[in-house]
DNA sequence: TTGTACGCGTTATCAC
DNA sequence: GTGATAACGCGTACAA
């Protein structure tokens, strides 16, 4: 009673009177077993209150059915929707996950996927945007990556240039003077540099006068609001009595900007129009909710573990057929018309 | 090369002459081989690129070094920041993170904790609510437990009380005529019930003339809406004229309360004092600073992590002494005053 | 300081 | 249908 040792096949096949083979047979394939014996066996596991022990199966089989996570800090809402979305496919495809906190240092994110590497995690989802995919492409596990530089791995993302179309478009649409697009200057191999092609080949496709403002990426709120109240001020002076459609790089921005606004007027001007991007919670909890493009983190998430999986399969076949060229898949955005692109002059 | 089997200590054994058990103290025990030996091996691991098996060890040693973790969906930016924290214990602690989002579903919730304990998990952190303390007391392994019901087992919770308390005396403070606290009907055993005895304490020590306003608990952002409207109706009746000090039970909701008011009076009419609970991104990114109750997730996670770590090492020891009474430490919130506490009265 | 032999709890490969 | 027996890769008495 008091050395309580684990249960295991050994215990059962004692107490049956088989042999450990056919326990094992018994999870594995039941039908290969009498339908008497099965009852027998169920029986003394109920009795003996056996417990499996993946360990041992993992070590004797290979498959561990764990897939590595690295994310950036969860601080932002998009990255801990997305490891809720992954967390919840555990229904469908069964893999467990092992997740860490990427904290930008390079040497910290190898040492976690060197940990995850020694726990034999039959494949990895990175969102983390620290090492370069050529250096994760070397790794030799499956990998996908979300909204980062995938240009030697696989990858899901938003389809980025698409949502900044419909964006723009909706703003001309309702007849703005002057279209603008706040961003911090990104390197043209993100996945979000799309938002600016996007903004740019409207506005120049459709002869619209344009402008992008660019501000230093910054990671506190005090800063990002600085910022934006230069871009303000500039906006003010620059196209004033003008209609001015303002694309915002993201939603925490676009409500900054907004909170501006109605600090000084009491309320949003007719004179401007703001679209944000992500639909995160911000954008409807802010003081008059905020149009925005929707990413559907719901089906990239899936999406990416849904490839994995079916890199991982493929690796376990007896002959694997490499990929000649990472797959990268592209998942729709959705334009979400709320108060501040709609006429709000009363 | 095709068929790469892994290296292991039998290979590496083989290679420099030695024999299993001292490449396995090269990395358990190093100073009990020769400096001359080690560089040996040390080179050995280099020749044949040789990468640990956690797997066999833990197989070996019973060691998983796994904490399992259950948490409520990581939509509430609560939850989201506290897995963030518990996370980032990683590099203090060493334990990895195998994560369940529970939904909510016994049944599910149940399944969940047999996979993880399947996996060999040395403990766990439950900070979904599904499960009664009660049953989670049975499973025989250590769990801490963070804010919510935990009679039976160990828990690390925010000192809701004293939040409470701080932030009746700091509305008290502004003279405010009636205090108002709004809450959901919640049970008296989860630690939040902590903010409502502060709120009456406080209240009926200082004689303030005050009111609990109960609304339902609604899952979505609209009907929350409609419900803080239905408050702030009977407020506006019921104490018109009088300075008001409303203690919301958390930021989402004085956010919504406060989007409610700016929108009617285009900003916060010099009657109102609202403050909430939480900390939490909407309180900095409402359109006025919302003054807060602010938990302290990264010393709540920090000592969940460290009481769970000293329950396993306890249960590692060769005479385990079973604790008497479950621990339940308390995190002390920090009162932040921003601009809803402040006179706004220009 | 180093080596031998066995255990950890499963699965896989043969036999029967 | 069922059973021996050998992996899987590492840790750990116990010896030497």
């Amino acid at each position: 009673m008091s050395k309580k040792k684990n249960v295991t096949f050994d215990d059962i096949a004692k107490f049956t009177n088989f042999s450990k083979t056919t326990i094992s047979r018994y999870f594995n394939d039941p039908d290969s077993l009498t339908l008497e014996n099965q009852a027998i066996i169920s029986h003394a596991l109920e009795e003996l209150n056996y417990k499996e022990n993946k360990v041992a199966k993992i070590l004797a089989n290979g498959k561990t059915e764990f897939i590595g996570i690295i994310i950036p800090s969860l601080f932002n809402h998009y990255y801990s929707e997305m490891l809720n979305q992954i967390l919840l496919t555990y229904e469908t495809f069964g893999y467990k996950f092992l997740v860490f906190v990427g904290n930008e240092r390079e040497e910290t994110e190898r040492r976690y996927i060197e940990e995850l590497m020694a726990y034999k995690i039959e494949g990895m989802i990175i969102l983390s945007y620290t090492l370069s995919s050529r250096e994760l492409a070397g790794l030799q596990i499956p990998i996908v990556t979300i909204e980062r530089e995938d240009e030697y791995v696989c990858s899901v993302n938003t389809d980025n240039y698409m949502g900044a179309v419909q964006a723009v478009s909706l703003l001309a649409g309702k007849g703005c003077d002057v279209l603008i697009h706040t961003n911090s200057p990104i390197s043209s191999n993100l996945p979000a540099y799309g938002r600016i092609r996007g903004f740019l080949d409207v506005c120049l496709e459709k002869n619209l006068r344009h402008q992008i403002l660019y501000k230093p990426f910054a990671h506190n709120y005090d800063l990002t609001q600085i910022y934006l109240q230069e871009i303000l001020d500039e906006l003010e002076t620059k196209y004033k009595g003008m209609k001015k459609g303002i694309f915002v790089s993201n939603d925490d921005h676009a409500n900054i900007l907004l909170n501006l606004l109605v600090r000084k007027y009491g309320r949003l001007p007719d004179d401007y129009l703001i679209i944000g991007f992500d639909n995160s919670p911000v954008s409807t909890g802010a003081v008059f909710p905020i149009s925005t493009v929707g990413q559907q983190i719901d089906r990239i998430a899936y999406e990416a573990v849904k490839l994995l999986v079916d890199l991982m399969n493929e690796r376990k076949k007896r002959r694997p057929v490499p990929l000649r060229e990472p797959i990268h898949k592209v998942v729709p955005p959705v334009l979400l018309r709320r108060a501040t692109t709609e006429d709000h002059s009363e």
